[in-house]
DNA sequence: CTAATTTTTGTCCATGCGTTCAGAAAACGG
DNA sequence: CCGTTTTCTGAACGCATGGACAAAAATTAG
C-alpha cells in the first residue's frame, strides 16, 4: 500500500503532479487567457503529455475549479491573517483592502489566472463560476460595517452598497493594472482607503 | 446607382441587414454566453444563412466589435442627454450614475451582450477589448469631480480614485442584477449615489 | 424582356478542441 | 527477482468552429 495523503486518498506523487499541472494552467490562462488555454497549451507549459491531465482529473473543468478555489483560498487566509492584528473596525475596513491588494502584488499570475476563469468559464449550464460563488467576502465586509457602525467608528449609511463598491473597486484594480504595468498598488490601496474612510466616516449625510 | 446612406457608401438594405445580424447577435450572446455564440448559432437566431454574416461583414471580429460600439455609443449618449439638464456638479456627478443605471435597466440585453464581449473576446494578438477602450467615461467624471471640487461642492479627495471606484461599481451593478434578477436598479442607483456623494462630500480627511 | 449585379444558399474544408484508449514504461510489493 | 499496479505516452476519435466557394436566387438597370 502507498503512503496516503490526509482524507483525500492520494498519493504523494499524486498530490505533487496535481500541483504542478495546476500551477501550469495558472502559467497558461495567465499568459494566453481563458480561451486559448487548452489542455495541450498547459501540458506543454508542464512539460508532461495531454493525456496526463485527464488522467489525474476528471476533466478540464476538475481543473479549472482547482485552480480557482486555491488561489482564493491563499488570498482569503492572506487577508484573514492581515485582519487578525486589527484593533479598530477602520483597521479591520482598510486591512480587508489593502490586504487584498498586496496578495494581488506578490501573486499577479495566480490571480489574474483566477479572475481569468471565474468570469469566463461556465458550467455546462452555461452559468458562470463568479455568479456561483457564495458572498463570504461580502458579508465580511457587511460585518465590519455594520459593527464599525455601531460601534461608532462609521456613520449612517447603505451598508451593503457600500460593501459592494469596495469589493467592485477591488476587482477594478486588476484591470487597472493591466491597462496600466507600472501601477503603484501599494500607493493605490492607500488611495482607495482614504476614499472608502471619507465615506464611511460619521457626519451628516 | 443605388441609393447610399451617408458616408458609408452603404445601400438602405445593406443597413437593415447589418442591424438585423446585429441585434441577433446581441440577443445570442445574451442569451448564450460569448463562448457558445457561433456565427451558426447567431444565423439561426436572425433566421439566415451562416455565410449572410460573411458577406455582410468581414468576419466574426468585425461584427462584435459593431455591437459594443453600436451598444456603447448608444448608452454615452442617453447619459450625455441626462446631463444635459443638470445645473449643478453634484447633479451631474449623480446622473452620470443613474443614467448608466437607467439604460441597463431598459437595454439589459444589450448592455449583457456588449460586456460579455468587452470582458471575453481577444483580438488576434490575445488583447481583450476593455483594455483597448479608450477611458472618456472615466476622465469624464475626472472632469466633474474636479469642477466640482473647484466649485465648492466636492471635498479635497483623489480624484481619479474616485471616478475608478465609480465606474467599477457601476460595472459591478451588472453582476448584482445577475445574481439578483429582481434587484431594483432604481433603488439601487440612490443608494449608490448616496453613498458616492457621502464619499466627496466636503470636510476633513 | 434581358443582361448585369447584388444577395443568399448549401456544402465543403482546415483547424483546434477535450476526451478516450491500448499499450509502453516505471514504480512498487513480496 | 517477478508479477502487479500505477503512471505515462502517442495516436485516434467525434465534434464544433469560422471561413471559402460555386451555384442559385433575387434585384436592379437599360
Amino acid at each position: 500500500m502507498r503512503s496516503e495523503n490526509g482524507s483525500t486518498g492520494r498519493s504523494f506523487v499524486e498530490v505533487a503532479r496535481r500541483r504542478q499541472i495546476i500551477d501550469a494552467a495558472i502559467e497558461t490562462v495567465a499568459e494566453r487567457g481563458y480561451a486559448n488555454a487548452s489542455l495541450a497549451h498547459i501540458a506543454t507549459t508542464a512539460g508532461i503529455s495531454k493525456s496526463v491531465i485527464s488522467y489525474h482529473f476528471a476533466g478540464k473543468e476538475e481543473l479549472l475549479r482547482e485552480v480557482v478555489t486555491a488561489v482564493f483560498d491563499e488570498c482569503g487566509e492572506a487577508v484573514g491573517a492581515a485582519l487578525a492584528s486589527c484593533r479598530t473596525w477602520t483597521e479591520r475596513l482598510a486591512a480587508t483592502i489593502t490586504g487584498q491588494l498586496e496578495y494581488l502584488r506578490d501573486h499577479r499570475t495566480r490571480w489574474l489566472a483566477a479572475s481569468e476563469i471565474v468570469i469566463s468559464h461556465r458550467d455546462e449550464s452555461g452559468t458562470p463560476l463568479y455568479l456561483q460563488s457564495g458572498d463570504e467576502e461580502i458579508e465580511g465586509i457587511v460585518g465590519i460595517l455594520e459593527a464599525g457602525r455601531d460601534a461608532g467608528e462609521f456613520g449612517a449609511f447603505d451598508v451593503r452598497i457600500a460593501a459592494l463598491t469596495v469589493v467592485h473597486g477591488l476587482d477594478g484594480v486588476l484591470t487597472e493594472w493591466q491597462k496600466d504595468e507600472s501601477l503603484d498598488l501599494d500607493d493605490y490601496g492607500r488611495r482607495l482607503v482614504a476614499f472608502i474612510l471619507r465615506a464611511v466616516r460619521p457626519g451628516a449625510s
